[in-house]
DNA sequence: CAGGCCCTTTCCGTCAGGCGGAAAGGGTGC
DNA sequence: GCACCCTTTCCGCCTGACGGAAAGGGCCTG
Protein backbone atom coordinates (compact mmCIF):
# COMPACT_ATOMS: atom_id res chain seq x y z
CA UNK A 1 0.00 0.00 0.00
CA UNK A 2 0.69 3.04 -0.31
CA UNK A 3 -1.94 5.85 0.22
CA UNK A 4 1.33 8.14 1.04
CA UNK A 5 1.73 11.81 -0.65
CA UNK A 6 3.49 13.27 2.27
CA UNK A 7 7.13 14.34 1.61
CA UNK A 8 9.96 13.28 4.51
CA UNK A 9 9.18 16.80 6.42
CA UNK A 10 5.79 16.03 6.53
CA UNK A 11 5.69 13.08 7.96
CA UNK A 12 8.08 14.23 10.89
CA UNK A 13 5.59 16.96 11.57
CA UNK A 14 2.70 14.22 11.25
CA UNK A 15 4.11 12.26 14.12
CA UNK A 16 4.84 15.76 15.69
CA UNK A 17 1.26 16.67 15.73
CA UNK A 18 -0.32 13.29 17.29
CA UNK A 19 1.00 14.73 21.05
CA UNK A 20 -1.30 17.06 22.29
CA UNK A 21 -3.04 18.05 25.78
CA UNK A 22 -5.57 15.08 25.57
CA UNK A 23 -2.39 12.59 24.38
CA UNK A 24 0.94 13.68 25.99
CA UNK A 25 2.51 9.91 25.45
CA UNK A 26 1.83 7.47 22.96
CA UNK A 27 2.89 4.22 21.94
CA UNK A 28 4.76 3.99 18.57
CA UNK A 29 1.44 1.97 16.82
CA UNK A 30 -0.72 4.43 18.14
CA UNK A 31 1.15 6.91 16.34
CA UNK A 32 1.32 4.50 13.16
CA UNK A 33 -2.23 4.60 13.02
CA UNK A 34 -2.95 8.18 13.83
CA UNK A 35 -0.55 9.22 10.96
CA UNK A 36 -1.44 6.63 8.53
CA UNK A 37 2.50 5.92 8.24
CA UNK A 38 3.38 1.95 7.92
CA UNK A 39 4.78 1.02 11.66
CA UNK A 40 8.45 0.80 10.38
CA UNK A 41 8.43 4.30 8.73
CA UNK A 42 6.78 5.19 12.57
CA UNK A 43 10.03 3.72 14.31
CA UNK A 44 12.24 5.12 12.07
CA UNK A 45 10.81 8.32 12.19
CA UNK A 46 10.80 8.52 16.33
CA UNK A 47 13.37 7.04 16.32
CA UNK A 48 15.05 9.79 14.45
CA UNK A 49 13.77 12.14 16.65
CA UNK A 50 14.30 10.63 19.83
CA UNK A 51 17.96 10.45 18.87
CA UNK A 52 18.04 14.13 18.73
CA UNK A 53 15.97 14.92 21.67
CA UNK A 54 12.10 16.00 20.29
CA UNK A 55 11.02 12.93 21.96
CA UNK A 56 11.70 10.90 24.28
CA UNK A 57 10.89 7.71 26.34
CA UNK A 58 8.84 6.68 29.16
CA UNK A 59 9.94 3.62 30.90
CA UNK A 60 6.81 1.93 29.79
CA UNK A 61 7.83 2.38 26.36
CA UNK A 62 5.37 5.20 25.52
CA UNK A 63 7.07 8.39 23.83
CA UNK A 64 6.00 12.17 24.87
CA UNK A 65 7.79 15.40 23.59
CA UNK A 66 11.31 15.62 24.61
CA UNK A 67 13.10 18.38 26.15
CA UNK A 68 15.29 19.88 23.95
CA UNK A 69 12.07 20.26 21.33
CA UNK A 70 10.63 22.46 24.42
CA UNK A 71 13.69 24.04 24.70
CA UNK A 72 13.45 25.41 21.09
CA UNK A 73 10.19 25.70 21.19
CA UNK A 74 10.51 28.09 24.26
CA UNK A 75 11.97 30.62 22.50
CA UNK A 76 8.83 31.12 20.05
CA UNK A 77 8.96 34.92 20.00
CA UNK A 78 5.47 35.84 20.08
CA UNK A 79 5.18 33.90 23.12
CA UNK A 80 8.63 34.82 24.63
CA UNK A 81 8.41 38.59 24.26
CA UNK A 82 4.85 38.83 25.28
CA UNK A 83 5.58 36.88 28.57
CA UNK A 84 8.36 38.64 29.51
CA UNK A 85 7.14 41.97 28.97
CA UNK A 86 3.58 41.01 31.03
CA UNK A 87 4.62 38.28 33.45
CA UNK A 88 5.90 41.20 36.26
CA UNK A 89 2.33 42.96 35.75
CA UNK A 90 0.55 39.51 35.67
CA UNK A 91 2.11 39.32 39.20
CA UNK A 92 1.64 42.08 40.50
CA UNK A 93 -1.92 41.57 39.50
CA UNK A 94 -2.77 38.27 41.48
CA UNK A 95 -1.04 39.79 44.32
CA UNK A 96 -3.96 42.05 44.39
CA UNK A 97 -6.30 39.57 43.68
CA UNK A 98 -4.78 36.04 44.52
CA UNK A 99 -7.39 35.33 41.05
CA UNK A 100 -6.07 32.98 37.77
CA UNK A 101 -4.77 35.91 35.61
CA UNK A 102 -4.19 34.67 32.17
CA UNK A 103 -2.52 35.93 28.73
CA UNK A 104 -3.73 35.19 25.32
CA UNK A 105 -2.91 35.42 21.62
CA UNK A 106 -5.21 34.88 18.48
CA UNK A 107 -4.22 32.45 16.16
CA UNK A 108 -6.94 32.34 13.22
CA UNK A 109 -10.75 31.93 14.73
CA UNK A 110 -9.15 30.01 17.18
CA UNK A 111 -7.76 31.83 20.98
CA UNK A 112 -4.29 30.24 22.05
CA UNK A 113 -3.01 30.52 25.93
CA UNK A 114 0.10 31.83 26.58
CA UNK A 115 1.06 32.16 30.05
CA UNK A 116 -0.95 32.23 32.91
CA UNK A 117 -0.58 32.59 36.91
CA UNK A 118 -2.76 30.51 39.34
CA UNK A 119 -2.11 30.20 43.11
CA UNK A 120 -3.66 27.72 45.97
CA UNK A 121 -6.95 30.12 46.54
CA UNK A 122 -7.55 30.51 42.78
CA UNK A 123 -10.64 28.66 40.85
CA UNK A 124 -9.71 25.51 39.50
CA UNK A 125 -10.24 25.84 35.58
CA UNK A 126 -10.23 23.93 32.42
CA UNK A 127 -8.11 25.96 29.88
CA UNK A 128 -4.20 25.25 30.51
CA UNK A 129 -1.05 26.88 29.03
CA UNK A 130 -1.09 25.94 25.33
CA UNK A 131 -4.64 24.79 24.95
CA UNK A 132 -6.42 26.44 21.59
CA UNK A 133 -10.09 27.69 22.21
CA UNK A 134 -12.52 28.89 19.89
CA UNK A 135 -12.62 32.68 20.13
CA UNK A 136 -16.12 33.60 20.41
CA UNK A 137 -16.43 31.28 23.38
CA UNK A 138 -14.34 32.98 25.86
CA UNK A 139 -14.07 36.54 27.15
CA UNK A 140 -10.36 36.59 26.16
CA UNK A 141 -11.35 35.78 22.71
CA UNK A 142 -13.94 38.42 22.52
CA UNK A 143 -11.67 40.86 23.27
CA UNK A 144 -9.35 39.73 20.55
CA UNK A 145 -12.22 39.26 18.33
CA UNK A 146 -13.50 42.70 18.87
CA UNK A 147 -10.25 44.25 17.92
CA UNK A 148 -9.80 42.08 14.89
CA UNK A 149 -9.94 42.39 11.24
CA UNK A 150 -13.56 42.74 10.24
CA UNK A 151 -13.07 39.67 7.58
CA UNK A 152 -12.34 37.31 10.70
CA UNK A 153 -14.97 38.91 12.55
CA UNK A 154 -17.76 38.09 9.91
CA UNK A 155 -15.94 34.83 9.59
CA UNK A 156 -16.50 34.09 13.38
CA UNK A 157 -20.18 35.43 13.03
CA UNK A 158 -21.05 33.71 10.30
CA UNK A 159 -20.23 30.02 12.16
CA UNK A 160 -22.68 28.86 13.83
CA UNK A 161 -21.40 29.43 17.73
CA UNK A 162 -21.63 26.50 20.19
CA UNK A 163 -23.26 26.73 23.84
CA UNK A 164 -20.85 25.91 26.38
CA UNK A 165 -23.82 26.51 28.95
CA UNK A 166 -26.93 28.30 29.48
CA UNK A 167 -25.96 31.38 29.67
CA UNK A 168 -23.35 31.13 26.53
CA UNK A 169 -24.31 33.73 24.14
CA UNK A 170 -25.08 31.92 20.80
CA UNK A 171 -27.07 34.30 18.54
CA UNK A 172 -24.58 36.62 15.93
CA UNK A 173 -26.37 39.89 16.89
CA UNK A 174 -26.46 39.63 20.40
CA UNK A 175 -22.77 38.55 20.01
CA UNK A 176 -21.71 41.80 17.55
CA UNK A 177 -23.38 43.97 19.93
CA UNK A 178 -21.25 42.54 22.53
CA UNK A 179 -18.17 43.64 20.37
CA UNK A 180 -19.46 46.73 19.65
CA UNK A 181 -19.38 47.14 24.14
CA UNK A 182 -16.19 45.86 24.01
CA UNK A 183 -14.92 48.34 21.49
CA UNK A 184 -16.19 51.16 23.65
CA UNK A 185 -15.04 50.15 26.98
CA UNK A 186 -12.00 48.80 27.26
CA UNK A 187 -12.96 45.97 30.08
CA UNK A 188 -15.35 43.12 29.41
CA UNK A 189 -16.91 40.62 31.62
CA UNK A 190 -17.98 37.51 30.42
CA UNK A 191 -20.31 35.48 32.36
CA UNK A 192 -20.54 32.34 32.95
CA UNK A 193 -19.84 31.59 29.05
CA UNK A 194 -17.59 29.16 29.30
CA UNK A 195 -18.26 27.08 32.79
CA UNK A 196 -21.50 27.87 34.51
CA UNK A 197 -18.84 28.09 38.14
CA UNK A 198 -16.64 30.77 36.94
CA UNK A 199 -17.12 34.49 35.63
CA UNK A 200 -14.05 36.35 33.41
CA UNK A 201 -13.27 39.68 33.63
CA UNK A 202 -10.75 40.74 30.66
CA UNK A 203 -9.14 43.83 28.24
CA UNK A 204 -6.65 43.91 25.41
CA UNK A 205 -3.17 44.12 25.35
CA UNK A 206 -1.85 46.42 22.89
CA UNK A 207 2.08 46.85 21.53
CA UNK A 208 2.56 50.57 22.39
CA UNK A 209 -0.01 53.29 24.01
CA UNK A 210 -2.23 52.99 20.58
CA UNK A 211 -0.39 50.20 18.86
CA UNK A 212 -2.43 46.96 17.72
CA UNK A 213 -4.34 44.64 19.28
CA UNK A 214 -1.72 41.30 19.73
CA UNK A 215 -2.88 39.91 23.21
CA UNK A 216 -5.81 39.70 26.11
CA UNK A 217 -5.33 39.78 29.41
CA UNK A 218 -8.05 38.04 31.66
CA UNK A 219 -9.29 37.37 35.28
CA UNK A 220 -10.76 34.40 35.95
CA UNK A 221 -13.28 34.28 39.20
CA UNK A 222 -15.19 32.40 41.05
CA UNK A 223 -19.25 32.69 39.69
CA UNK A 224 -20.59 33.23 42.81
CA UNK A 225 -17.99 35.80 43.60
CA UNK A 226 -18.99 37.24 40.78
CA UNK A 227 -19.54 41.05 42.64
CA UNK A 228 -15.76 41.23 42.75
CA UNK A 229 -15.45 41.22 39.14
CA UNK A 230 -16.15 44.85 39.77
CA UNK A 231 -13.24 46.12 41.74
CA UNK A 232 -11.07 44.23 39.21
CA UNK A 233 -11.77 46.85 36.45
CA UNK A 234 -9.24 49.05 37.74
CA UNK A 235 -6.21 46.97 38.57
CA UNK A 236 -6.87 44.99 35.03
CA UNK A 237 -6.50 48.31 33.39
CA UNK A 238 -3.51 49.15 35.28
CA UNK A 239 -1.82 45.83 33.80
CA UNK A 240 -2.82 46.05 30.30
CA UNK A 241 -1.65 49.78 30.32
CA UNK A 242 1.68 48.95 31.74
CA UNK A 243 1.79 46.03 29.30
CA UNK A 244 1.35 47.62 26.59
CA UNK A 245 3.66 49.96 27.36
CA UNK A 246 6.38 47.85 27.98
CA UNK A 247 5.45 46.03 24.80
CA UNK A 248 5.97 49.17 22.81
CA UNK A 249 9.47 50.06 24.74
CA UNK A 250 10.99 46.63 23.42
CA UNK A 251 9.19 46.74 19.92
CA UNK A 252 10.65 49.98 19.56
CA UNK A 253 14.46 49.20 20.76
CA UNK A 254 14.25 45.97 18.48
CA UNK A 255 14.07 48.24 15.37
CA UNK B 1 28.81 18.86 -3.54
CA UNK B 2 27.18 16.71 -1.66
CA UNK B 3 28.78 16.33 1.80
CA UNK B 4 25.00 15.24 2.80
CA UNK B 5 24.51 12.03 5.29
CA UNK B 6 21.78 13.25 6.75
CA UNK B 7 18.07 11.89 6.41
CA UNK B 8 15.11 14.10 5.61
CA UNK B 9 14.10 13.78 9.20
CA UNK B 10 17.60 15.32 10.12
CA UNK B 11 17.54 17.73 8.28
CA UNK B 12 14.59 19.40 9.77
CA UNK B 13 15.79 19.05 13.10
CA UNK B 14 18.61 20.61 11.92
CA UNK B 15 16.85 23.40 10.92
CA UNK B 16 14.77 23.55 14.06
CA UNK B 17 18.14 23.28 15.96
CA UNK B 18 19.53 26.79 14.48
CA UNK B 19 16.89 28.77 16.68
CA UNK B 20 18.22 29.42 20.24
CA UNK B 21 18.08 32.21 22.54
CA UNK B 22 20.49 34.10 20.55
CA UNK B 23 19.44 33.75 17.56
CA UNK B 24 15.30 33.60 17.82
CA UNK B 25 14.90 35.31 14.06
CA UNK B 26 17.31 33.78 10.78
CA UNK B 27 17.18 34.67 7.49
CA UNK B 28 16.88 31.46 4.75
CA UNK B 29 20.62 32.30 4.09
CA UNK B 30 21.56 31.88 7.60
CA UNK B 31 19.76 28.89 8.02
CA UNK B 32 21.33 26.94 4.71
CA UNK B 33 24.72 28.39 5.80
CA UNK B 34 24.28 26.94 9.82
CA UNK B 35 23.03 23.43 8.78
CA UNK B 36 25.49 23.25 5.30
CA UNK B 37 22.34 22.57 3.18
CA UNK B 38 21.57 23.99 -0.12
CA UNK B 39 19.92 26.86 -0.13
CA UNK B 40 17.63 25.13 -2.35
CA UNK B 41 17.46 22.56 -0.05
CA UNK B 42 16.71 24.79 3.08
CA UNK B 43 14.36 26.42 1.13
CA UNK B 44 11.92 23.65 0.44
CA UNK B 45 12.21 22.55 4.56
CA UNK B 46 11.57 26.09 5.86
CA UNK B 47 8.54 26.18 3.16
CA UNK B 48 7.14 23.32 4.78
CA UNK B 49 7.71 23.72 8.38
CA UNK B 50 5.92 27.48 7.49
CA UNK B 51 3.12 25.76 6.07
CA UNK B 52 2.63 23.32 8.92
CA UNK B 53 3.30 26.42 11.45
CA UNK B 54 6.39 25.33 12.99
CA UNK B 55 7.85 28.32 11.42
CA UNK B 56 6.39 31.74 10.71
CA UNK B 57 8.09 34.41 8.74
CA UNK B 58 8.37 38.03 10.17
CA UNK B 59 7.21 40.77 7.66
CA UNK B 60 11.27 41.75 7.43
CA UNK B 61 11.10 37.62 5.32
CA UNK B 62 13.47 36.75 8.70
CA UNK B 63 12.28 33.14 9.89
CA UNK B 64 11.47 32.22 13.67
CA UNK B 65 9.20 29.45 15.61
CA UNK B 66 6.03 29.35 15.16
CA UNK B 67 3.15 29.08 17.78
CA UNK B 68 2.06 26.00 16.50
CA UNK B 69 5.60 24.12 17.47
CA UNK B 70 5.35 25.93 20.63
CA UNK B 71 1.80 24.40 21.28
CA UNK B 72 3.12 20.69 20.96
CA UNK B 73 6.17 21.33 22.59
CA UNK B 74 4.62 23.20 25.54
CA UNK B 75 2.80 19.83 26.44
CA UNK B 76 6.23 17.90 27.20
CA UNK B 77 5.52 16.18 30.22
CA UNK B 78 9.04 16.82 31.76
CA UNK B 79 8.06 20.75 31.72
CA UNK B 80 4.55 20.62 31.90
CA UNK B 81 3.31 18.54 35.19
CA UNK B 82 6.32 19.94 36.93
CA UNK B 83 4.87 23.21 36.14
CA UNK B 84 1.67 22.81 37.10
CA UNK B 85 2.61 20.89 40.37
CA UNK B 86 5.42 23.60 41.07
CA UNK B 87 3.40 26.86 40.10
CA UNK B 88 1.53 27.66 43.09
CA UNK B 89 4.21 27.20 45.72
CA UNK B 90 6.58 29.57 43.49
CA UNK B 91 3.72 32.07 43.49
CA UNK B 92 3.46 31.75 47.79
CA UNK B 93 7.24 31.95 47.35
CA UNK B 94 7.82 34.89 45.49
CA UNK B 95 4.83 36.42 47.17
CA UNK B 96 6.76 36.01 50.36
CA UNK B 97 10.21 37.35 49.23
CA UNK B 98 9.46 39.15 45.83
CA UNK B 99 13.01 38.07 44.44
CA UNK B 100 13.34 35.26 41.69
CA UNK B 101 12.21 32.37 41.68
CA UNK B 102 13.36 29.76 39.39
CA UNK B 103 12.80 26.02 38.94
CA UNK B 104 15.21 23.57 36.83
CA UNK B 105 15.89 20.33 35.75
CA UNK B 106 19.13 18.46 34.94
CA UNK B 107 19.63 16.98 31.57
CA UNK B 108 23.31 15.25 31.08
CA UNK B 109 25.73 17.42 32.50
CA UNK B 110 23.65 20.42 31.83
CA UNK B 111 20.91 22.48 33.83
CA UNK B 112 17.65 23.92 32.12
CA UNK B 113 15.62 26.14 33.41
CA UNK B 114 12.02 25.51 32.84
CA UNK B 115 9.89 27.94 34.92
CA UNK B 116 10.37 31.78 36.36
CA UNK B 117 9.02 34.26 38.43
CA UNK B 118 10.03 37.11 38.44
CA UNK B 119 8.17 40.76 39.50
CA UNK B 120 9.26 44.46 38.85
CA UNK B 121 11.46 44.56 42.24
CA UNK B 122 13.40 41.24 41.55
CA UNK B 123 17.11 41.52 40.60
CA UNK B 124 17.61 41.13 36.92
CA UNK B 125 18.84 38.03 35.81
CA UNK B 126 20.77 36.39 32.95
CA UNK B 127 19.31 33.03 32.64
CA UNK B 128 15.89 32.94 30.94
CA UNK B 129 13.35 30.23 30.95
CA UNK B 130 14.52 27.58 27.73
CA UNK B 131 18.25 28.26 28.75
CA UNK B 132 21.01 25.52 29.37
CA UNK B 133 23.87 25.94 32.06
CA UNK B 134 26.62 23.69 32.81
CA UNK B 135 25.62 21.91 35.83
CA UNK B 136 28.13 22.66 38.02
CA UNK B 137 28.19 26.81 37.38
CA UNK B 138 24.74 27.51 39.77
CA UNK B 139 23.40 27.00 43.06
CA UNK B 140 20.63 25.00 41.27
CA UNK B 141 23.05 22.99 39.44
CA UNK B 142 24.56 22.16 42.11
CA UNK B 143 22.25 20.55 44.24
CA UNK B 144 20.84 18.70 41.31
CA UNK B 145 24.56 17.23 40.76
CA UNK B 146 24.66 16.23 44.34
CA UNK B 147 21.51 14.27 44.22
CA UNK B 148 22.52 13.04 40.66
CA UNK B 149 24.25 9.54 40.14
CA UNK B 150 27.94 9.16 40.88
CA UNK B 151 28.71 8.31 37.04
CA UNK B 152 27.43 12.04 36.33
CA UNK B 153 29.06 13.49 39.18
CA UNK B 154 32.61 12.26 38.45
CA UNK B 155 32.03 13.24 34.94
CA UNK B 156 31.33 16.97 35.72
CA UNK B 157 34.29 16.93 38.15
CA UNK B 158 36.50 15.35 35.96
CA UNK B 159 36.30 18.49 33.35
CA UNK B 160 37.85 21.54 33.94
CA UNK B 161 35.30 23.48 35.68
CA UNK B 162 34.36 27.39 34.35
CA UNK B 163 35.09 30.81 36.27
CA UNK B 164 32.40 33.28 35.96
CA UNK B 165 33.35 35.29 39.15
CA UNK B 166 36.64 35.80 41.04
CA UNK B 167 34.21 33.87 43.66
CA UNK B 168 33.72 30.57 41.15
CA UNK B 169 34.31 27.29 43.35
CA UNK B 170 36.53 25.75 40.15
CA UNK B 171 38.86 23.70 41.89
CA UNK B 172 37.14 19.44 42.31
CA UNK B 173 38.23 19.23 45.77
CA UNK B 174 35.98 22.33 46.94
CA UNK B 175 33.09 21.25 44.75
CA UNK B 176 33.34 17.66 45.93
CA UNK B 177 32.79 18.72 49.65
CA UNK B 178 30.19 21.13 48.65
CA UNK B 179 28.10 18.41 47.11
CA UNK B 180 28.60 16.32 50.27
CA UNK B 181 27.48 19.28 52.00
CA UNK B 182 24.40 19.87 49.60
CA UNK B 183 23.72 16.39 50.60
CA UNK B 184 23.44 16.72 54.27
CA UNK B 185 22.24 20.05 54.94
CA UNK B 186 18.85 20.48 52.40
CA UNK B 187 19.03 24.24 51.49
CA UNK B 188 22.88 25.28 49.96
CA UNK B 189 23.50 29.36 49.24
CA UNK B 190 25.32 30.06 46.60
CA UNK B 191 27.83 33.29 46.66
CA UNK B 192 28.04 34.90 43.52
CA UNK B 193 29.12 31.72 41.83
CA UNK B 194 27.41 33.03 38.51
CA UNK B 195 27.22 36.60 38.54
CA UNK B 196 28.72 38.90 40.88
CA UNK B 197 25.62 40.53 41.65
CA UNK B 198 24.05 37.87 42.82
CA UNK B 199 23.39 35.08 45.47
CA UNK B 200 20.92 32.11 44.85
CA UNK B 201 19.74 29.66 47.55
CA UNK B 202 18.77 26.23 45.99
CA UNK B 203 17.10 23.27 47.51
CA UNK B 204 16.01 20.00 45.92
CA UNK B 205 12.64 19.08 44.64
CA UNK B 206 11.80 15.17 44.94
CA UNK B 207 8.92 12.68 43.44
CA UNK B 208 7.09 12.29 46.89
CA UNK B 209 7.93 12.74 50.31
CA UNK B 210 11.04 10.88 49.76
CA UNK B 211 11.65 9.83 46.36
CA UNK B 212 14.22 10.71 43.78
CA UNK B 213 15.01 14.79 43.22
CA UNK B 214 13.95 15.48 39.76
CA UNK B 215 14.48 19.34 40.09
CA UNK B 216 15.37 21.91 41.57
CA UNK B 217 13.94 25.30 43.24
CA UNK B 218 15.96 28.66 43.70
CA UNK B 219 15.96 31.80 44.86
CA UNK B 220 18.31 34.68 43.70
CA UNK B 221 18.97 37.65 45.41
CA UNK B 222 21.13 41.40 44.91
CA UNK B 223 24.41 40.07 46.45
CA UNK B 224 24.28 43.46 48.43
CA UNK B 225 21.65 42.28 50.20
CA UNK B 226 23.02 38.68 50.65
CA UNK B 227 21.93 38.49 54.69
CA UNK B 228 18.34 37.97 53.81
CA UNK B 229 19.80 34.43 52.18
CA UNK B 230 19.03 33.45 55.58
CA UNK B 231 15.73 34.22 55.91
CA UNK B 232 15.03 32.64 53.06
CA UNK B 233 16.06 28.90 53.85
CA UNK B 234 12.54 28.58 55.67
CA UNK B 235 10.01 29.49 53.18
CA UNK B 236 12.21 27.84 50.65
CA UNK B 237 12.12 24.56 52.56
CA UNK B 238 8.37 24.84 53.05
CA UNK B 239 8.11 25.14 49.62
CA UNK B 240 10.41 21.95 48.18
CA UNK B 241 8.36 20.53 50.39
CA UNK B 242 4.86 21.03 49.68
CA UNK B 243 6.07 20.31 45.46
CA UNK B 244 7.26 17.07 46.39
CA UNK B 245 4.44 16.43 47.93
CA UNK B 246 1.70 17.60 45.34
CA UNK B 247 4.48 15.62 42.63
CA UNK B 248 4.03 11.86 44.27
CA UNK B 249 0.74 12.75 44.74
CA UNK B 250 0.18 13.21 40.96
CA UNK B 251 2.56 10.60 40.04
CA UNK B 252 0.47 7.73 42.26
CA UNK B 253 -2.58 8.44 40.72
CA UNK B 254 -1.22 8.69 37.32
CA UNK B 255 -0.36 5.17 37.46
C1' DC C 1 2.82 -24.30 30.38
C1' DA C 2 1.47 -23.77 25.77
C1' DG C 3 -0.77 -20.88 22.60
C1' DG C 4 -2.23 -16.65 20.83
C1' DC C 5 -2.21 -11.80 20.52
C1' DC C 6 -0.24 -7.45 20.01
C1' DC C 7 3.47 -4.28 19.97
C1' DT C 8 8.21 -3.42 18.64
C1' DT C 9 12.33 -3.99 15.98
C1' DT C 10 15.11 -5.39 12.02
C1' DC C 11 15.92 -6.47 7.23
C1' DC C 12 16.05 -5.61 2.34
C1' DG C 13 14.74 -4.83 -2.68
C1' DT C 14 12.42 -1.36 -5.18
C1' DC C 15 11.60 3.10 -7.01
C1' DA C 16 9.69 7.64 -6.14
C1' DG C 17 10.75 11.82 -4.35
C1' DG C 18 14.43 14.48 -2.35
C1' DC C 19 18.66 16.74 -3.85
C1' DG C 20 21.34 20.64 -5.26
C1' DG C 21 23.35 23.21 -9.34
C1' DA C 22 21.92 26.74 -12.02
C1' DA C 23 19.43 30.54 -13.43
C1' DA C 24 15.76 33.80 -12.95
C1' DG C 25 13.55 37.17 -9.96
C1' DG C 26 13.50 40.96 -6.73
C1' DG C 27 15.17 44.40 -3.59
C1' DT C 28 18.64 47.74 -1.89
C1' DG C 29 22.52 50.62 -1.66
C1' DC C 30 26.39 52.74 -3.79
C1' DG D 1 22.44 52.00 -13.62
C1' DC D 2 25.12 48.59 -11.93
C1' DA D 3 26.47 45.27 -8.68
C1' DC D 4 25.57 42.52 -4.89
C1' DC D 5 22.92 39.54 -2.12
C1' DC D 6 18.99 37.04 -0.85
C1' DT D 7 15.08 34.39 -2.34
C1' DT D 8 12.49 31.48 -5.38
C1' DT D 9 11.79 28.22 -9.15
C1' DC D 10 13.15 24.59 -12.26
C1' DC D 11 14.65 20.02 -13.53
C1' DG D 12 17.29 15.63 -14.32
C1' DC D 13 19.87 12.37 -11.63
C1' DC D 14 20.36 9.02 -8.21
C1' DT D 15 20.20 7.89 -3.50
C1' DG D 16 18.13 6.89 0.57
C1' DA D 17 13.40 6.59 2.16
C1' DC D 18 9.53 3.27 1.97
C1' DG D 19 6.80 -0.48 3.64
C1' DG D 20 5.96 -5.57 3.45
C1' DA D 21 7.40 -9.30 5.88
C1' DA D 22 9.26 -11.81 9.44
C1' DA D 23 11.57 -12.22 13.79
C1' DG D 24 11.65 -10.94 18.62
C1' DG D 25 9.53 -10.12 23.08
C1' DG D 26 6.13 -9.35 26.67
C1' DC D 27 1.63 -10.37 28.58
C1' DC D 28 -2.73 -12.40 29.16
C1' DT D 29 -5.75 -16.51 28.81
C1' DG D 30 -7.27 -20.94 28.77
Amino acid sequence: MSANRVSAAGKVLQVLAVFDREHPARTLSEIAQCTGLAVSTAHRVVAELAAWGALERAEDGSWHVGLRLWEVASGCPRTQILRDAALPFMQDLYEATHENIQLAVREGTELVFVERIAGHRSVELLTMVGTRFPVASTGMGRVLLAHAPREFQEEVLAAPLRAWTPYTVTDPRTLRAQLDLIRREQVFVSDRQLSESTVAVAAPVRTGRAGPVGAALGIVVAARGAERARGLREPLLRAVHGISEELGRRARTAL
